[in-house]
DNA sequence: TGTCGCAGACTGAAAATTCAGTCAATAGTG
DNA sequence: CACTATTGACTGAATTTTCAGTCTGCGACA
């Protein structure tokens, strides 16, 4: 398949960014890390903030499935237990998991300076938010749709908030797991009024 | 007065940084912003680290300022009220605010990256979720402290997040004050169990 | 008259991007 | 089947751009 070192390029990225951060990711860092030319790069990505996007697509993606994976295996579990799951996947400290966070908060932090980024950025949070919704809706079928997509938004938003404090060395990830877990029985709980 | 330009350095570097980020900030065009030349930066301040250190004084300082101002001026309305205003500081379209949000986010940011920034910036987030747990005490005088400190963690860690979300323009400003305004009553209302 | 505050042009190094082609595979053709 | 035309993937070696930091000197004024 000639997709092989496309696909290298990207899983290069995702490694580098996640050491370097956007700022610090250099195209022949990235040319050695994925054993090819740094011409090979602007063959299939035209330029730096071509493969920036790409790279985002490409975690997402890679965030998606390990996320249905573990919907899948998990059988006939409680929706709230699954929700838990969901989310807690985040928190882990096993390197795929940690370099998908670090790019996406890296990736993140850099829209902020690079609109060419954000339509991307918010299509994959949208979806979050509303992953995350239906999982709530699963516990509280009866929560009207707003409320739930204000939860969902909510504990998405402070995901990301404690995954940079985590990430950053400011939150050792038991007490991130803990605060994860006491914020969806805080948000479940007010649903049910 | 001789510290007119140097101030201009540092309120033009505190704007630069809020248009292009910390690792954006060029020299040229902080030269620019500030109506000096690049040579009297170098003059004021050693190196581009050094501008980037003052920046985030300056910054940090007048952040101080505005936070004890607007307590100041509270006056005698009640606790619940203290905090919303408190952390609803955080959105507002004020370049200021922006600019002081965006030097924060940043920070915390590049504090993955380089390990020498993380000791200031947990000081700082430990300061504030002490803060917020203060004010959380006076609204729910009887909740142990843990439980406390445990809501400003959530509450703080949302902020962080959702924060990002609008600077990245995910998030519309409005919205995000909404979101604020719902978790402060999710967590006031679970602390009164 | 020396030194402080300052500007503009400049430099060297690092990084991004392009160029000019090679190579391997595939398709058409007599 | 032999051949050649074409194309997509790929590279090493430039070229171009970007940037932090420096050099030279000038005017004000103590």
């Amino acid at each position: 398949m000639a997709t092989d070192r496309r696909r290298a390029i990207l899983e290069g990225a995702a490694r580098v960014i996640a050491r370097r951060g956007v700022r610090g990711l250099r195209m022949e860092e990235l040319a050695a890390e994925a054993g090819v030319s740094t011409a090979l790069i602007y063959y299939h990505f035209k330029d730096r903030a071509g493969i920036l996007r790409h790279t985002l697509e490409f975690i997402s993606d890679r965030a998606d499935r390990y996320t249905s994976d573990v919907e899948d295996a998990a059988g006939p579990s409680d929706a709230r237990e699954e929700l838990e799951q969901s989310l807690l996947l985040e928190f882990q400290d096993v390197p795929e998991v940690r370099e998908n966070s670090t790019a996406w908060g890296e990736l993140r932090a850099s829209a902020i300076f690079e609109p060419e980024l954000r339509g991307d950025l918010a299509r994959a949070t949208l979806a979050w938010i509303h992953d995350v919704a239906d999982l709530l809706s699963c516990v509280r079928p009866t929560t009207p749709a707003p409320a739930l997509t204000a939860s969902a938004e909510r504990l998405t938003g402070l995901l990301e908030g404690l995954s940079t404090r985590w990430l950053s060395g400011a939150l050792p990830l038991t007490h991130a797991r803990e605060l994860v877990r006491e914020a969806i029985s805080v948000e479940i709980e007010t649903l049910s009024d």
